[in-house]
DNA sequence: ACCTGAACACCGTTCAAGT
DNA sequence: ACCTGAACACCGTTCAAGT
């Protein structure tokens, strides 16, 4: 005889779980990174203990939530490192980023995380720090990047446009796009004599 | 003899808003533009709704607050219109903005402001925008500046940046310049035959 | 007119009590 | 082990009552 009521118990706590992810997923796609924990359980019909107990903190719940959609900004990039065009390559990898992000709420914060949560592999911020770190590379290698650009500032830049465009998504791309041009234009070199 | 009562009435309520303003200059500093309403009256030793009387909104309060250093942003920006080279004049005033923002918290929210507050005179978005273009036109004529940017995208990005650093003032300027220069830059145009 | 303290409706987090 | 509802300490805002 198994021992039932063990095992409908934890039944009842993955149903339980499984509940809140998918609230979270509605509720964070509503609200972004800073949802309201308390309408996350509410709507999921559980108290809030029950969510603090499964997600002990924001980050954790909400990298859940998203973390498939950071690993696809992975998995894109990888595929760009095949592109013929470096620079264009690295320029459309950012325009991928802030498009996601700009439909994504929470996504641009999840994006950021240092550390990983409980049995979830490398933090987020590694995965995207890894990826823009080969596009960056060989854009420069190609002269197709300014040589000054750093991983971390560029993660930053895109971070702080991701974030401030969260809740306006159709200017992400003005503001990416401008970045990645750049602001002051050295003059080409006139034959000035 | 004087209506003493009524005056002593109007006196001391004028000394209550000038308390609650040198506080909240004080907490603004310290919280940015979230700070907490409840913690500047608690300080200024008034009741919260003598805050809200006072000031009927957490904009009006921040611009009173910040003003001043909107107003430096201004002027500042029609010293830099006499600089003679205007690529670097726009580009010095961008960093002075950044590096304004990223000591006085708050200041990158109020230099959002669309309405102008009772009796404040223009919108701190508007005084800045006049400034912004003014050398933004004058740098694209000295073909200094990308012709591409758009006096209402360099504004969000600037915000952008700004609040992303707001608690982190060491990265602002890298943020700025890496936007300045641009990311991907075009090759020169080599004799490639 | 102006101030005050209390009230209201929220929030995130913790905890004692139940099964 | 897991869940629940209540409690706690906050917050912004409004309001009735006082002078």
């Amino acid at each position: 005889m198994p021992p039932t009521t063990e095992k409908r118990l934890r039944a009842h706590a993955r149903r339980n779980r499984d509940t809140i992810l998918a609230t979270a997923h509605v509720v964070v796609r509503e609200q972004g990174a800073n949802a309201s924990l308390e309408e996350i359980s509410r709507r999921a019909g559980v108290g809030s203990a029950t969510l603090y107990r499964h997600f002990p903190t924001r980050a954790y719940l909400l990298e859940l939530v998203l973390r498939d959609r950071v690993e696809s900004l992975v998995t894109q990039a990888e595929t760009l490192l095949a592109d013929p065009a470096p620079g264009e390559a690295l320029a459309d990898w950012l325009r991928i980023v802030i498009d996601l992000t700009a439909t994504n709420p929470g996504l641009a914060t999840a994006m950021t995380y240092r550390t990983s949560e409980a049995g979830l592999g490398e933090p987020c911020r590694d995965l995207v720090r890894a990826a823009a770190e080969k596009l960056i590379t060989r854009a420069k290698q190609a002269g197709a990047c300014n040589p000054d650009v750093q991983v971390d500032d560029l993660l930053d830049l895109v971070h702080a446009i991701a974030t401030a465009t969260e809740h306006h998504p159709a200017r992400a791309d003005a503001l990416m796009l401008l970045a990645v041009k750049g602001i002051t234009t050295p003059l080409p070199p006139l034959p000035e004599d």
